[in-house]
DNA sequence: TAGGATTTGTGCGTATGTATT
DNA sequence: TAATACATACGCACAAATCCT
């Protein structure tokens, strides 16, 4: 693909990707190329690209005759994925861990403000995306492009579970949880510690787990 | 996709990638949509599709107006890529061992007869695709998908350095080390160690990855 | 059971970009 | 520099599959 096609794409993939993952799609939603394609004003053709890679991803599932439909999280799926996901978070300080620049600092300190807004008005939405910045927040600190791809391709794949879920959980506590998690990493990253930084996050995937499963 | 288009598609998809890996399409070669639509007796479209997942997957790279060319493995990524293989083959001991059965015992033993043959004989393809055979068994005594779904993305990814780099190599040497590493594995088996067996399988990835870059 | 409405899959002509002469 | 050849990207029309009446 070419630099215009490419971004195009990218613009195209991202949008379906949040709506997906922030449950303005939620799964069993259709998606529709010929709706999509008149809103984002393309032919049918570049919009079937996008779903193409959303179903390689396990997002969606294309049936012929049917429509394109947003996958459900198997139970199952999630717990191996969770797994998983626990055991990069840990590698992410040990493979490549670039230096903790003064950026990296104020960019955290940024987050930690917005969650701390988050946590004395707390909002699921809300949650959700600062959660999927943050995120992209922690890749940032690694320098092994593999594991960040892997890491991503995993967090989008189970990413609509918590949104799902919140309506069961304690959303004030998680918040606050989010918070304490954001300080404690400040603590690690003005020691310019990434490794105890991986291990935060890694300890924060395994109980927001256990408490999903709660 | 339902079934009768996701199996064409299997099939174009897992042929493109084996000339890829074997190096029938070495880096550089150009991937034409109209001649491999010809061959394969479809459309350009449905090829386009199986084009789009290997540019997405690192193996291509579609150029409009050029064509869509077999990407080079970049040094540096082939670096990262190495170092992520080796974490996640220690975690399939790990994370969902499958209980060794009597057909896995019976599987290795052939690989073994194989190995044991190809090192009487040597060949740099044979030994690729023994080799990529016996990383499907690998994968086999996992039961976490999402470990083998990510380890499978990363060995194809740079499956195709291993050809690339056997000339300046001992051929006949790795052709040992390999039987080695079978003969260890069934001892590991033999006691139902799955874990051992992953852990045998990382020192040995670990060890080619330094003989590569002798 | 049959038929029509709707959806994704396919094929192909055209637009657009690139390289070469 | 311009023209030509040829590649992928795109849009549309039609085929095939599914669902509902």
């Amino acid at each position: 693909m070419t630099t215009e096609a490419a971004a195009r794409f990218q613009r195209l993939y991202q949008e379906l990707r949040e709506r997906i993952c922030l449950l303005d799609a939620p799964p069993g939603t259709r998606l529709s190329e010929e709706a999509l394609a008149a809103e984002f004003g393309t032919s049918r053709t570049p919009l079937r690209r996008v779903l193409a890679r959303l179903e390689d991803e396990g997002l969606v599932e294309s049936r012929h005759g049917v429509g394109t439909l947003v996958t459900d999280v198997d139970p199952e799926e999630l717990r191996e994925v969770y797994a998983l996901r626990l055991e990069l978070a840990g590698l992410a300080g040990v493979l490549s861990p670039l230096p903790v620049t003064d950026e990296t600092r104020s960019d955290l300190e940024s987050f930690i403000l917005r969650a701390e807004d988050l946590a004395r008005h707390p909002s699921p939405r809300g949650f959700a995306r600062l959660n999927m910045e943050y995120f992209a927040f922690g890749l940032s600190l690694t320098g092994n492009r593999a594991l960040r791809e892997a890491s991503e391709r995993l967090y989008f794949r189970t990413a609509r579970i918590w949104l799902q879920s919140i309506p069961r959980m304690d959303l004030a506590a998680e918040c606050e949880t989010f918070v304490e998690e954001l300080h404690q990493t400040r603590t690690a990253l003005a020691a310019g510690d990434v490794q105890a930084a991986a291990l935060i996050r890694r300890a924060h995937i395994s109980m927001s787990m256990a408490r999903l499963y709660a």
